[in-house]
DNA sequence: CATGAAATGTTGTCACTGACAACATTGAAG
DNA sequence: CTTCAATGTTGTCAGTGACAACATTTCATG
């Protein structure tokens, strides 16, 4: 964010930008490293200086799509006060809101094949995201949420829920089938997610 | 299955097959035509003779692979007898299981960029698996399942658990994370989307 | 300021890919 | 047997990712 440093500026960062853009509106195999340079006004070539391969620049999309998921999620958890149950529901709702109203990035979190291409980076970020989930969904069930159940499996379910709608509320084909999304719909079924009442 | 019609004999169904097993071992972006081609020891532009682009030629496959879980699951829902609820809790499980079981097909199946591209035959199979769904559903609920809640909310909230489900147990990154998968944890996470006792 | 190394960008090239056009072969229908 | 649609082949083109060689800018250090 300084002052532009030389040639284009900071190429790096405008190119996870772009990138994030383009999967947004093309899907992630709309992304080409020469078009991203021929967007960004610079040689076909300049990219490899940040990313060695198309796969980097997809992995640190997808790593900044975490940090930004998992700094949101967090700031939402906080609103909870000494609530754990309410602090992961209030978490799930943003988890879900979030993918919506970030289309981009989450679709291209979502990719198996850049997931299948992560680096270390990538890891360390999906594992923060994790490591925050089962803390907040320990606390839940430490207050009395599904207390009954195995604790993996309960936050498993929270996690694979939460997953689900962000996934069915993002995708263009279930869209078409399953209608539009609104933020009562949301809430209403991370109520279901984590429920609030005893 | 016949005998061999002609030159290569039934090249189509032997594309989707391997577009499949490809896309289980690299990902759809490993996915070529050409490559295909030379694996089923044909011209480079054998394929195009059966899918004009590569896109149709994915849509074939997760269009082949709604259809297999979508059997798959009728199948398991039918062994419930008349208790909508059972029914709709062993349909879950099955999708889950089958998710598992058919790594590669549910990774196109889930592939944004394979959805992207859609074509009327693939809507269609996803219409039939959703709407096989809501019906389930909607008995289920009749049955007094989620039966305080909006209908619609409640069928989408056991399609995204669901949903989410399949994807945290097949993507290779979470599994990392989340660890393995086992019979038993799938039956109790289905068993808290879709819980039998009243 | 001077200078050389490091960072960043450019040009050129190669193999691979998807798409298309023109041509060849097979098999079935009349 | 002839004809024609279905299927497969060869040839070609532009776009792409990756890499190598070269050029420019920045910056630390003397």
């Amino acid at each position: 964010m300084q002052a532009t440093s030389y040639h284009h500026g900071n190429l790096r960062e405008a190119l996870i930008d772009r990138a994030a853009e383009v999967i947004g509106e093309k899907g992630v195999e709309g992304v080409s490293l020469r078009s991203l340079a021929r967007d960004l006004g610079v040689s076909h070539a300049a990219p490899s200086r940040h990313f060695p391969t198309k796969a980097d620049l997809l992995a640190a999309v997808v790593r900044k799509g975490y940090e930004l998921m998992t700094q949101a999620t967090m700031q939402a958890g906080a609103q909870a006060g000494d609530n754990p149950v309410l602090r992961l529901n209030l978490m799930v709702k943003c988890g879900i809101r979030w993918a919506v109203e970030n289309r981009s990035y989450f679709m291209a979190l979502m990719n198996p094949d850049v997931r299948h291409f992560a680096d270390a980076d990538l890891r360390a970020a999906l594992s923060e995201y994790y490591a925050m989930l089962t803390e907040a969904a320990a606390g839940a069930q430490q207050a009395g949420l599904f207390d009954d159940m195995p604790t993996r499996a309960a936050l498993l379910h929270g996690f694979a829920a939460t997953t689900g709608a962000q996934m069915i509320f993002t995708d263009e084909l279930i869209g078409e089938t399953v209608g539009g999304v609104s933020d009562s719909l949301i809430d209403e079924i991370a109520d279901m997610i984590v429920p609030l009442n005893g």
